[in-house]
DNA sequence: AATTAAAATGTAAACGATTACATAACAGAA
DNA sequence: TTCTGTTATGTAATCGTTTACATTTTAATT
């Protein structure tokens, strides 16, 4: 294997010369840059990266911790950190944790064996006093979860005011009974998007009906049953909002397997919009997430910190929007706020 | 940082005896053994592992190259192989490539400056002499896509029987004009699927008829546009095989949007058996591909690779089967093999 | 030409674990 | 007890870059 002294004897320089050609190329002269270069080239030298970390106590790695690598919104996000990444020569580490918490902490071990010189996380299932200490020792971004009482860098949408938006949209229908599926209760994000729900039915007069609110985990099936015990009531409502498109789907499903119409007997809005919302049948009106921004943002955030030791701490809200698909019906014209 | 010979210094033997302590416990006496535990532990003493990995030259991580992190079908297979890598404490980095050849050929340096201890890969547009000076040196495994040409240890499914399975699942149920929607020719598994159609439809006696034959890219816009200008033959085709489920999906709504109805106007079979196949209305009938196993195999055969130097190539065959759900409607009754 | 400041390069000591080899401790046999 | 073979431990070189500091070269100014 050719190695930095070998380029240095060719070159006729010491392998400081070489060594600041590639890390530092303004504090070599041309020609003996030139030189070195030639010298590289000649002996088709790769550095060896190994060595470079050990010396440097850097890897050019994140980790980001995933709770579900196959729910598209996630990998939305890691192709948005994928992307920044890759334009600033970092490598992305991805840490699946299939919600499992033990996994979660096996994964911060990465950090304090400095494999990587910082994370993203996409999910917050980490204790407050772990993450506390871990924020205040190395750079951490936490996307789309938010967290009280941990001062840490976070990237996240209005949830609250995404909840409103919601549910207005299906008010605006003209709808009375409007239930709520919220995703796990154990989440802030949740808590927010029901706050949202909630403020919405309570300004325009409507009658809030607690076996309107149900709880689900997010996913396709949790949608489909509770759909199932929304229409055994004996007043079922006319519209639901689900927290996510998988839920939507969930809630479509259960609705036209009891042989009623979307969006002909119940009007739905879901929230994400991942990929196989456009592609569901009815498309589903949904709330999107910027994902693949979210994504972005926060792998930017975290170079910012890995540069500037000084980094402050922030809090980015990202913009997100209904968007209108077929799953509400036609009654409102045009696009709604 | 705590080091080594700190902890050393606290037992009161030499670094060589607590660098044994951690790699190799049996060849250090009892006592001895405990002695150095217990120090590590009052010193909460974290190895260094850049200087570990640079020391010995290896890395524990592996690199998986996904042509596209947001379809499910590589997801799930990440998720194979991010599990068995994690139960032998293997780390996985991922290399997101969009299907651009460039970032392809961009990862395999991670290999060359030993950043990975090696590769699988997901998608294969690296060109074959490439690849083939690649997998000389370095542990690498293909899955799912193969290879004319290159020796490289390869985990697939039998694509030809796959395609035919697909083609007369469609004749037994009475369809004479079958058509065909390829993956990108490019991919001989494309060609591997279409000749297992070509081999029903002949087999059988039916008609060939080219016009009915289309190129796809696996995507769902691709299927939608095929199956429209499918739709625009004087004589359309009753049914359709697509070479993946997005595709199938595609196919159903450009069917949808015409006013036809599926399965009652058009039965449909997919491939790859993704999660949203059996979300989507109808439910696709597909040929499943195990994903999460193809990962999982993949993994532990780069493992053997790894551990054993003189490891020879394999190609792996995994068993896949029909998944039937409604897209074809119920003419046949209980399971077709 | 002499002086000085700035720029370019070189020297050599890190970084922290691993491991070949040398040595010491021990157990069992005579 | 002494010898021998085995097992356990220690010593010190090593992996290949990076970088603080020392030295040399170059350019600018008088």
């Amino acid at each position: 294997m050719v190695k930095m002294i070998d380029v240095a004897k060719l070159a006729n320089v010491s392998t400081a010369t070489v060594s600041r050609v590639l890390r530092n190329p303004e504090s070599v002269k041309e020609t003996t840059r030139e030189k070195v270069l030639r010298s590289i080239a000649e002996l088709n030298y790769q550095p060896n990266v190994l060595a470079r970390h050990f010396r440097r106590s850097k890897t050019n790695t994140i980790l980001v911790i995933v709770p579900n690598i196959e729910n598209t919104i996630f990998s939305q996000m890691v192709q948005g950190i994928e992307a920044a990444a890759a334009q600033n020569n970092f490598r992305v580490l991805l840490g699946n944790t299939n919600r499992n918490v033990d996994k979660e902490y096996d994964f911060l071990n990465l950090l304090r064996q400095r494999q990587v010189d910082g994370m993203i996380l996409l999910s917050g299932k980490i204790d407050n006093q772990t993450l506390n200490e871990l924020v205040e020792q190395y750079p951490v971004v936490l996307v789309s979860e938010y967290l009280e009482g941990v001062d840490i860098t976070t990237v996240c949408i209005d949830n609250v005011t995404c909840g409103r938006i919601a549910a207005e949209h299906l008010i605006k229908l003209g709808h009375k009974r409007i239930a709520h599926i919220s995703g796990s209760k154990g989440t802030l994000l949740s808590r927010d998007r029901l706050i949202g729900y909630l403020q919405a039915i309570t300004h325009s007069g409507l009658k809030l009906d607690d076996r309107l609110i149900r709880e689900g985990d997010f996913s396709f099936e949790s949608g489909y049953k509770q759909m199932q015990e929304l229409l055994r009531l004996e007043n079922r409502p006319t519209a639901v909002f689900a927290s996510s498109d998988e839920m939507a789907m969930g809630v479509i499903k259960a609705t036209k397997d009891q042989g009623l119409k979307v969006p002909g007997e119940l009007a739905v809005v879901g929230f994400d919009n991942i990929r196989f919302s456009s592609i569901f049948d009815p498309g589903i009106t949904t709330v999107a997430q910027p994902a693949i921004e979210m994504g972005n943002t926060s792998m930017e955030l975290l170079l910012q910190h890995l540069n500037d030791p000084s980094f402050q701490h922030k809090k980015i809200m990202l913009k997100s929007e209904l968007v209108i698909r077929e799953s509400c019906g036609w009654n409102v014209k045009g696009k709604v706020e």
